[in-house]
DNA sequence: AAATTTTACCTAGCCTGGCTAGCAATTCTG
DNA sequence: CAGAATTGCTAGCCAGGCTAGGTAAAATTT
């Protein structure tokens, strides 16, 4: 093995074995993971939201687009909070004018969200860059890859869902 | 065409024009994050901590494992919250039994953190099975795209640094 | 080495953003 | 149509951030 037990462990890959040549793909994963968490901080600093705020604002912004609007339950939905926080959620996002909330035309007692033109002008502002970057680096990757890269990460999020536990039947 | 303009969007691929043959990728990127998501969800959820006393007991088991201790200044950086807030965590978390405080050896204003045995099983139970399984999702993936994986990660990561503000200079 | 500044950590007390409970309006169902 | 279910709301609770401010130890200056 390559990490002798017991000498001081290297500092870059803690639970890594070294040798192993899939280590290096894991450890890009991680480097992504970071990036991600750290964009997404910068997002909520300059917008000054907190983090659910501006993933709901990301998805009713996305619903609008897509032409399939989000109501107050779908968002507590899709938040995993309460619809009393989703209340609060509203009230937040409506006062600091980054939403509006419309009448459901087919269920009154239903409310449609909609983000307001500054919102759909800032988040457009910060993702839509990001956005062409992404995709060149998309587009970067060899066409001879691409299958393996959308294999790889389908198959890694197919590694977090937990083992079922074998219980009784 | 793929997305005829003016009409009723597709549902699964907002933003998307479907016929970039760079998309696929993408959306494999986004299945990763949801899975993610969940996957910490449900780790929050099964061992009865929320998501910042999480990653602290990660990063203390990781760097108890590397043999680069961790002290509260350090978690303090990492978890990207304050002092006070970390001390407020080290006592949740000694109190629940996840974690120990012991003296730094060469700084007596300074102070060790260390997980309970009890913890390491408890995260090792969860994690260890999950990175056997990415271990070998990234073993999968065919020795001539390795490269590419970790290219178009890093490519990626690469993508969330907003592009700097072309200010004065 | 004495005095000063900086650092690590802590407690006290505040505020934001979750939660449950409970209500009114509307829609669905037998 | 009466009763059950669903949507969204307010009221009020609590966890987990924060700032302010204190002490002890270490580092730096004089």
């Amino acid at each position: 093995m390559s990490t002798p037990p017991g000498s001081g462990a290297p500092s870059t890959a803690y639970w890594f074995d070294d040798s192993d040549p899939a280590v290096p793909l894991l450890q890009a994963v991680r480097r992504f993971r970071r990036a991600d968490e750290e964009m997404r901080r910068g997002m909520e600093t300059d917008m000054d939201v907190n983090a659910t705020d501006l993933e709901a604002l990301r998805h009713v912004i996305a619903h609008e687009r897509a032409g399939t609007p989000v109501t107050a339950r779908g968002l507590s939905g899709h938040l995993h909070i309460s619809t009393a926080s989703t209340a609060k959620l509203l009230n937040r996002l409506s006062e600091s004018g980054h939403i509006r909330r419309r009448p459901h035309p087919g269920d009154r007692r239903s409310v449609i969200v909609t983000a307001t033109e500054h919102t759909h002008e800032e988040v457009r502002g910060w993702l839509s860059p990001m956005h062409q970057r992404m995709l060149q680096a998309a587009r970067d990757v060899p066409e001879e890859s691409r299958q393996a890269v959308v294999d790889f990460l389908d198959s890694l999020a197919e590694s977090l869902i937990p083992e079922p536990e074998d219980g009784d039947g």
